[in-house]
DNA sequence: ACTTAGCGTTTACACATGTAAACAATTAAT
DNA sequence: ATTAATTGTTTACATGTGTAAACGCTAAGT
């Protein structure tokens, strides 16, 4: 299979945009992007453009306008990220991830009861695995 | 303040070597890295250059030998690494990284517990905050 | 119809990164 | 002492990435 195409720190921003506004035109990407990043408008549209090449995003023609859409999705690539940082960084080992995150961030009450159901349901999960 | 210097997906492979063995010299790097990486001699002396001009490492002589040692040490890179991804992929939003990651990868139970027991120990320290 | 503003396309350019070859200095072998 | 092998230093080169300027086409205003 081939690779997948990368996405860079700053194609990522403008995915971000599009995946959350879609379609979004350039326009709506650029008045986002622009102040928020310090980006002058030209750089966007090299980025739009990037991705376009890449094979990341596509475009419909409404008249004049372009609209921008993702091919794939946001949980997908994420996924990937995911996987590869927990490889490059931990060798893999998700606990020490996890307790990691978890000892350096901090938690609302909520949040932590929500991951501890997730933890709940796994180690049942795990429990049906062995019968 | 500055910012940190980087460390490529590359480097790190060599500052992994170095962590793990410190300190070590060009020779233990390169026939460890080699074969495991594919990668030419002249391509790992590159990497600690690089990292030496980076200031990531520094290197004592012995005789005609050198001896590499980090200055930087591994749980601060990792602290920062953690960091940036968590607000890039996550916009900073902890508890979405971690049930992300629990639901896509296994644990056992052990893990599952230890996790389970900085949860509780958090929770805690939560409640005492709010006294 | 003619000019202009707006949007997309092409070209640019410096620095980073992966991947090494070529070179120099020094030690070890003959 | 010379030569060869080893280890570190310099230079190289293609591709990726951040950051745009310049250019070209077309719709919109006059």
């Amino acid at each position: 299979m081939k690779k997948a195409p990368n996405i860079t720190d700053a194609e990522w921003e403008v995915m971000k945009l599009i995946w959350n506004n879609n379609p979004s035109t350039s326009e709506q990407i650029i008045s986002a992007l622009s102040p928020k990043m310090g980006w002058s408008a030209q750089t966007i549209k090299t980025l739009i453009n990037r991705l376009l090449k890449k094979g990341i995003i596509d475009f419909e023609k409404e008249g004049r306008i372009y609209k921008y859409y993702p091919l794939i999705l946001k949980e997908d690539y994420i996924r990937t990220e995911n996987r590869s940082f927990l490889e490059k960084v931990y060798d893999g080992a998700l606990s020490m991830l996890v307790s990691n995150f978890l000892e350096e961030e901090s938690l609302s009450e909520n949040e932590i009861e929500k991951i501890q159901k997730i933890l709940e349901k796994k180690k049942n999960e795990n429990q049906d695995n062995k019968k």
